[in-house]
DNA sequence: TCTCATT
């Protein structure tokens, strides 16, 4: 173990960390569940004293030694709850540690709980910060290009939305946005902020708005999401056809909505079914599932909303574990496979997602006869 | 090198 050695010279096993580590039990069984609870340090984040993103869940560690890997993370850390992901940041070129790396833990409280104690045990953890916005505005138009325009599959009986999703940036306009004309909807270019349609006043973002039912709980629900948590979630109304999938993902900066919500709250729930079928010949198919369950980890960025999306009882929602009918906190749903796969050639469910949760979300692409898009989780 | 670093 690097730790006794790194450490051997010190004679207090007591007061070291790293001697302490050994004594832990062994890691979680790989193929573990994820936890109900949906605690990230994506949708959980809040501003310290310097106005940085601070992650609930997510730590950081520094000072650690060169062979610390994620399993030694993960002992490290284990004893304070339920732990997510671990990750040693690692040299490429000499795969050793370099000196940091990242826990993310299942609460809050068992994050706030290894920071304490870690920090008695001589550890530098803090709550790791939130990653930057601007990195994935690439990333934003990919998802953009792939969704503005396109219609979401209605449920049988129901009639189609007349609008088609419109997916854009909607920053405040403080941002400069270049090619914004590029992106249009039914052939024109989106409204300007204060117009129609603009009811997503998120700071970096982007937008899918699909105009379905109009309900006065499109803004207020939206404005609900806190801005740097876009709070993903199921929503679905027992009595209800239909059920709102707002799909959180990585990158911030592009938010993917419907301004068609249910008239109630978005309670998350089990879905019964999770594949929202396809219109049309050429659907544009992803895989939630995929995104879901351990993918808690910087998700929200990007949400996609598919209100009034029909989701049939074809797949079960493997691996999310949320309780039907249960209000829970939301589970975030990564979608870097966006851009990690955006090959139209790839053909959709195919997953390499471990879990082996399969989902799809159908965008019937009649604007753009496009062969089917698959979206994976990337590693 | 007195020990940084934020996936």
């Amino acid at each position: 173990m690097q730790f006794t050695k790194w450490h051997s010279g010190c004679g207090n096993a007591c007061e070291d960390p790293w001697r302490v580590v050994q004594s832990y039990a062994p890691a979680p069984h790989p193929m573990a569940p994820p936890s109900p609870s949906t605690n990230s340090s994506s949708n959980n984040s809040s501003s310290n004293s310097s106005g940085e993103q601070l992650s609930k869940t997510n730590l950081y560690i520094r000072g650690l030694p060169p062979g610390t890997t994620d399993q030694d993370l993960i002992k490290l850390c284990q004893p304070y709850g339920k732990i997510v992901s671990t990750k040693a940041i690692l040299d490429k070129n000499t795969n050793q540690c370099k000196g940091y790396g990242f826990v993310d833990f299942d609460s809050p409280a068992a994050a706030q709980k290894a920071v304490a104690s870690l920090k008695a045990n001589g550890v530098q953890a803090q709550m790791a910060k939130v990653r930057s916005v601007m990195e994935s505005t690439e990333k934003c138009e990919v998802v953009i290009q792939h969704f503005n325009g396109k219609y979401l599959k209605t449920p049988p009986g129901i009639p189609a939305p007349s609008e088609p999703l419109l997916c854009k940036f909607a920053d405040g306009g403080q941002k400069k946005r270049q090619n914004q004309s590029k992106y249009t909807q039914n052939g024109r270019p989106w409204p300007r902020e204060g117009e129609a349609g603009m009811a997503l006043t998120y700071d970096p973002t982007a937008a899918i708005q699909n105009g379905f039912y109009s309900s006065p709980y499109s803004i207020a629900t939206n404005r609900m999401i806190p801005q740097t948590s876009i709070t993903p979630f199921i929503a679905a109304s027992p009595v209800s056809t239909y059920q709102t999938v707002p799909i959180d993902a990585t990158y911030r900066g592009c938010l993917v909505q419907s301004t068609s919500w249910m008239p109630h709250p978005p309670y998350v729930m089990q879905p019964t079914g999770a594949v929202i079928t396809p219109t049309m010949d050429h659907p544009m198919s992803m895989q939630p599932a995929n995104m879901m369950g351990p993918l808690t980890q910087q998700m929200n960025h990007l949400s996609l909303g598919t209100t009034g999306t029909y989701m049939t009882a074809a797949a079960p929602m493997q691996g999310t574990y949320i309780p039907q009918y249960t209000p829970v906190p939301p589970t975030a749903v990564s979608i870097e496979g966006v851009v990690a796969d955006t090959s139209p050639q790839t053909v959709a469910p195919s997953s390499q997602d471990t879990s082996g949760q399969q989902q799809q979300i159908a965008v019937d692409t009649s604007n753009e006869h496009a062969p089917a898009y698959s979206y994976q989780q990337s590693k």
